[in-house]
DNA sequence: TCGTATACCGTACAAATGTTCGGTAGTCAA
DNA sequence: TTGACTACCGAACATTTGTACGGTATACGA
């Protein structure tokens, strides 16, 4: 969607701003690329037109870019489907900020139903902070994609395939053959827990 | 510490970036209170020499405030230690954010120390969402200072005073009686649990 | 009473900045 | 080959914007 030199200025006014608290002026990124506002101006309106990129016209420094596209933000993401990508403008429900060492970049929040995970204290309506990767190590608490369905559940391998454990006794094991690998997917690993308390 | 206009420009200040991604311009704040921009720049100059605000010379909208007293940020806070101003800025270790209807303005984080809440599912090293406030209801969850220490219990109010509740057998229930009420004193409400594992 | 800080007015200036225009050049699909 | 999109140049223009200066008035503590 987004060329190389588009995707380099929207990081760089990402970046900007993250560090300064205001975005950068067209001349400013200008000088960063080594090009003349006007060619800054043609990147803008690309960016504008795609929907990455926000601004006022005539006013300094009044770019913004949309919540779902800033850097730092941790999406909090809707349903998770096989095949569908994650991070679809739709699937996005909202964002928020961590510091930058407690979460890696990548990372987003996913909504936890049922107690299967209780014995390791994450709740029903937990939502869990995911590192995404294809692949986890014996004992780690993993999203994973069975079919159509995503759970979490704490991750095994073992001689006949995987086995994936509930943290609960009134869940039994499930256990994939090497056979059947197919239907397995690993979205990512649990690295944190958010749980907000209603009313 | 701020005068009156100054904490409403600072106000409006906070609110314009938050709304719009990027600082007003002095002109814009000048229209917002019907004064002149260099009557602006005289509350500038106080707010910037008082440290809420930090500008660049010459250059238009670079207004920024200090990730501290920046609005909707929720702190989070060192130690919670008796008398002393809670959210003094040394006390701020860092600053999260949250989607607004999850956290009531003036909320913090505390880390928590001990598993003496493991039955709640809050653990050594979780830090809590913190509603501030004097009062509570029986079952509730609070954090709240006894003498010179700061812990989470849960809270039930007795005919013989207050009874502090740890969710963990190994730990006794801590009773106040009416008559030493005055060591113990309410911080706020948990309504939230954040937990961040590592590595 | 004097000094300091606050709060504001009006005007004027200069720097920073967004914007427009016409042009060149390359890529890529129809 | 034509059209659309990207990427850029250089210069010129118009607006926005920060800033400076000198002035008035009030409140408050030393």
């Amino acid at each position: 969607m987004l060329t190389d030199r588009q995707q380099a200025i929207l990081n760089f006014i990402n970046e900007y701003v993250d560090d300064n608290g205001f975005p950068p002026s067209v001349r400013e990124i200008g000088r960063q690329f080594g090009v003349y506002p006007a060619t800054v101006q043609d990147h803008i309106s690309a960016l504008e037109r795609k929907g990455y990129l926000q601004k006022k016209r005539f006013q300094s420094r009044t770019l913004s870019i949309p919540a779902s596209w800033r850097k730092g933000g941790i999406p909090i993401v809707g349903r998770v489907a096989a095949g569908l990508p994650l991070l679809a403008q739709e699937n996005v429900q909202d964002v928020i900020h961590l510091p930058k060492d407690w979460a890696p970049p990548g990372a987003f929040l996913l909504k936890v139903r049922g107690n299967s995970m209780e014995g390791a204290h994450i709740l029903d309506g937990d939502y869990v902070l995911v590192h995404p990767q294809q692949s986890a190590s014996n004992g780690e608490i993993v999203v994973a994609l069975i079919g159509e369905e995503a759970t979490v559940k704490r991750f095994y391998r073992t001689d006949r395939g995987v086995t994936l454990k509930a943290e609960n006794p009134k869940f039994d094991p499930i256990e994939i053959e090497r056979s059947e690998a197919a239907t397995l997917s690993i979205i990512g690993r649990v690295v944190g827990v958010l749980r907000v308390m209603k009313k």
